[in-house]
DNA sequence: TCCTTTCATCGAAAGACATCGATGAAACGC
DNA sequence: GCGTTTCATCGATGTCTTTCGATGAAAGGA
């Protein structure tokens, strides 16, 4: 894992940032330019951990929703919270919410880790 | 021009959100889910106005920053802020970057219209 | 042991996107 | 008017994404 929004990005005042950086803030907003991950993540974020047979609602196929699903989960932004017989139930990663939101510049400072595709911590 | 981000979207308690504006606020982070669009942002946060001609030093071909100048100013993040013989140079809307921030939870209740192709209005 | 349910992965097809060279348009200076 | 500079647009190309049906894997229940 490793730390992303360190430093505001994209709001007034904002310092200089590398290249590399800003690759890993792009991947992360990719995670959000798509209107079917938006709403995972909202209905994540409102309701708590979500069985993922909840998103069949959706109206997409279940492995276009498995394919979302997974995109946010390396992005850091959602994880598995626990499996229940068949079951999977999601929930939302607020730090790494919060360190997007951080890095627009709206958020105090956060503590947080963002994770990769190999897992999620919050320090 | 219409509002965007009255309501947060993807921090905990977030209220249910609609299509629409799942579609709204996708395809604005998609205007951030782009290495070089992100780096055009920073720099426009960091100096202020800026001179379109200094995004050459990115090493893209000139149209392809100009291409990304215009993803950038039709998603209302950046606007020209004058002309001047023919440079034309460029600034952030800071506005529409707190509407993000305020849409991942991270920023308090921002007052601001964000804007579509036709232009960015402040409220 | 089979059958069912739930979810992930694979492979393919269609669409969207980043990038570039060539060209056009506007604002100078000579 | 003519050449130059700066930027936008056009058209083409290669790549990445979204989506789906088919298949695989894991956990139960009969």
């Amino acid at each position: 894992m490793k730390k992303i929004a360190t430093m505001t990005c994209c709001s007034p005042g904002a310092p200089p940032l590398r290249a590399k950086e800003f690759e890993d803030l792009s991947s992360r907003f990719k995670a959000l330019a798509d209107p079917t991950r938006l709403a995972i993540v909202n209905r994540l974020a409102g309701r708590g951990d979500t069985c993922a047979c909840e998103f069949n609602s959706l109206g997409l196929a279940q492995p276009t929703v498995s394919h979302h699903l997974r995109v946010l989960r390396e992005a850091g932004l959602i994880e598995v919270s626990h499996k229940r017989g068949t079951w999977v139930f999601y929930r939302l990663v607020p730090e790494a919410v919060e360190a997007l939101a951080f890095a627009l510049g709206g958020a105090r400072e956060p503590e947080l880790v963002l994770a990769t595709a190999e897992g999620t911590v919050a320090r």
